[in-house]
DNA sequence: ACCTGAACACCGTTCAAGT
DNA sequence: ACCTGAACACCGTTCAAGT
């Protein structure tokens, strides 16, 4: 996992008397879109119909899609930083709980920053499929790996455990989050969500057992399950795991 | 994580006297330029040149490019279901090594599995990406969870835990896999592997401490890593977790 | 400095027509 | 049954021209 050079985006100035619009607003409007329509669906004429001016104008504040995607990814991941940094209340899993207060409370920082992405990009659901064919190419995609790794310094860890775990974090937060957002896509919109798992349980219980037994077995539990939950659940796996390496590497 | 419905595909007779390509063909060559250009670059136009017929030849065994990239991604699954379940030499790591010989085997199938899939997502740099987009729709990908889901129910866990678990690994193999691929695409050919990462740790060593302090302080550590290690490292980390599950669990 | 819109190249998809 | 290729709709990008 090799996050690109980073490029400081080469920011035009957003101070002009006769700008109609700004890089701000073209970013957020383009975010917006993406939003309703997806990534295929946000087309750089509507963009420009949005914002109320030509199709040529957009090309004056951002160099084309490509880029203005990767503003949009950006701006999310800052969001996704800001939230990170605010206190949050919430007790650690049991499994999760160690005597040793600085691994504690890097612990509950990881999660933290861990969760604060995954939020941003369950409101978001074009964003980690996005944030795959980009990687760390953008500023604030390296600050968040930087917060994450540092809680993972403030563990005790070795470097390389440091490194391994943070891009395995980063690989889990991302990979989740884009193939949970993959089902909305494709999602029937005049049925209710519970309509459309049990449908999918119903298809697999259809099946012959020799292939898909196993699956057919957790068909229940697939029927009521919940994607933060879910989500919460595997993070806290390779969490676990660190910990452990943690608690060794002490002594 | 809700996979998709499963579509059946309403494959066409391939047996036919006059027919110059069959599916089999069209699938096979469109993963071959797949390799070579990548989800953009595979043309409809261009894959029909590269079969010696019309561009609208294509659509008489396939319903679209949608479909196309769906059965180029379950054959390729197919693919990785074959090789998960050839046996492999290799030991468990150290952490993972149990007295208890229902769950070491379990692991071992485990870790097979997954790495038979990210072997493939490494070999063909765009499945992962579009593995992603498309969730468990195919039927491959359902029999790769089901082998999955498998290895966790001989481990022991709980239904609960299985359907956590598998999803987890699931997520993280592709999610993984896909950033590692992405990196690939913004490469840049004339410059050797080594000369890329070192150009990546300078760029990095660059910044202000204040905010990539951490980042710098793996440069080293990043400066010589190697992917599939790193895979490793972290798939690790979960099956750790999955194990201690599973001896609290045995009681 | 900032914006316009025609023009271009290039897609995926459709379809009437062929064998 | 299997294939052809023109035609269509819709993109992203460029650029000479405007203010």
């Amino acid at each position: 996992m090799a996050p690109l050079e980073s490029t400081p985006p080469t920011r035009r100035r957003r101070t002009s008397a006769r700008a109609t619009h700004s890089l701000e607003k073209v970013v957020t409007t383009a975010i917006a879109m993406l939003d309703r329509d997806g990534i295929k669906g946000l087309t750089l004429r509507g963009l420009a119909a949005e914002l109320g001016g030509g199709l040529g104008s957009v090309y004056w504040y951002v160099d084309g899609k490509e880029e203005l995607l990767s503003l949009a990814c950006d701006t999310l991941v800052g969001e996704a930083l800001v939230r990170a940094a605010e206190p949050s209340g919430g007790q650690l899993p049991e499994d999760l709980r160690v005597d040793d207060p600085a691994i504690a409370a890097a612990v509950a920082d990881l999660r933290r920053t861990a969760l604060a992405l995954f939020e941003l990009a369950a409101e978001h659901r074009w964003l980690a499929t996005r944030l795959h064919t980009q990687g760390a190419a953008t500023d604030n995609a390296i600050r968040f790996w930087n917060r994450l790794g540092s809680a993972l310094a403030a563990m005790g860890l070795t470097t390389r455990q440091q490194f391994h775990g943070s891009t395995a974090i980063i690989g889990y937060i991302v990979g989740v989050a884009a193939e949970m957002a993959a089902q909305d896509v494709h999602a029937d919109p005049t049925r209710s969500k519970e309509e459309q798992l049990d449908a999918i349980a119903q298809a697999w219980l259809a099946r012959d057992p020799a292939d898909f037994g196993w699956i057919q077995s957790i068909a229940d539990e697939f029927r009521d399950h919940d994607d933060d939950e879910q989500f919460v659940a595997g993070l806290d796996l390779i969490i676990g795991g660190l910990v452990r390496q943690a608690l060794e590497q002490r002594g």
